[in-house]
DNA sequence: GTCTATAAGATGATAGAC
DNA sequence: GTCTATCATCTTATAGAC
């Protein structure tokens, strides 16, 4: 595995666990067991390292997604496996999703990684429209108003519930949460 | 106003903005107009600060929710009350919830600190929990299980349409958002 | 209570040898 | 690609004068 990938594999962890502001070229030069230049030589600069874990891991997810639809046509299933994602990014209950943790930290951003962490946001949004829109067109979702309104809370929830989660080391709790989100928000009047 | 209460104020809002990580003893001292030394005169280390600051809010927002049970007795005007709260607690779009900023400085939290973040949420998932059950022995909500779950996913949600809106900087998506949690959760089967 | 001065350590980043 | 060495700057925090 190239050098390259285990620094982007460290970050990730780094940021998930402790943000952008707390995590430093110390702490993968310490994980990876060479020198701070050398990780330098292979990201120039933090923003850079940054980016590239965002862009990484937006693609990953999206890779997903697309495996999601593939796998499971029906939308309750595909939801539930959703949730699942959500769930193993939490790790042992103390990661946060990588684009949450880094929302917090938008007023320090890199700009080029905030648009990643939007343009994540987006693709959440949308991708979870769609399925909520195919699930009432085939009888198994009931709500009101527009499926984007439906999507846009349930991203939110879900975002809150792993940022609750977290801070309590509780992973129970996740799946306690986002299960009575899914059955509100696709059941209700 | 005594310098304590307005360094308090000012590292509030720095939290809130910026979050654990990324304030300094510096900040303070640029924004009050006094050095550093004088700003560790009135609270010695950042962890008594940011305890300070957590404690005071704490406090504060429970005399709010105190003030709402006097003021409105219906509990879904109560629970529209309480979502202004949160989203004054946004300002312009660029503040986070400032227990919600610390949850995701968890990891490199002082220990104190992260009492007063758990004692929070457990503070609002009571009261959420009083509300909720209130208005469904009036008739005037609709939910499956026991309130107490309810009250923990409206939270979670309410976190995470902060965390979301603040990175956009749209106040109006969060208010979107809680209305509609708001509606899925006290309105479903 | 506020100041100057200072400390010890961490930070992101660079130059240049091997 | 990795290393040693170095840099300027920032961090939290303290000592002691006024």
């Amino acid at each position: 595995m190239a050098t390259a990938d285990r620094i982007l594999d460290i970050a990730e962890n780094l940021v998930q666990t402790r943000g952008y502001e707390a995590f430093s070229y110390a702490d993968i030069s310490a994980a990876l067991g060479i020198r701070k230049a050398s990780v330098h030589h292979h990201f120039a600069t933090k923003a850079e390292l940054t980016r590239a874990v965002a862009a990484r891991y937006r693609g990953v997810f999206a890779d997903r997604l697309r495996a999601l639809e593939r796998e499971f046509p029906d939308p309750t299933r595909r939801l539930m496996r959703y949730l699942r994602l959500f769930q193993e990014a939490l790790h042992d209950g103390d990661h946060m999703c990588l684009y949450g943790m880094l929302a917090s930290d938008t007023q320090t951003l890199p700009a080029a990684v905030r648009d990643e962490v939007l343009g994540f946001f987006a693709d959440q949004e949308k991708w979870l429209t769609g399925v909520i829109a195919a699930g009432r067109a085939a009888g198994e979702f009931r709500f009101d108003g527009k499926p984007a309104g439906t999507a846009a809370a349930l991203f939110a929830g879900l975002e809150g519930a792993m940022l609750v989660a977290r801070a309590r080391g509780d992973v129970p709790y996740f799946a306690a949460v986002a299960l009575r989100l899914v059955g509100a928000l696709t059941s209700g009047g």
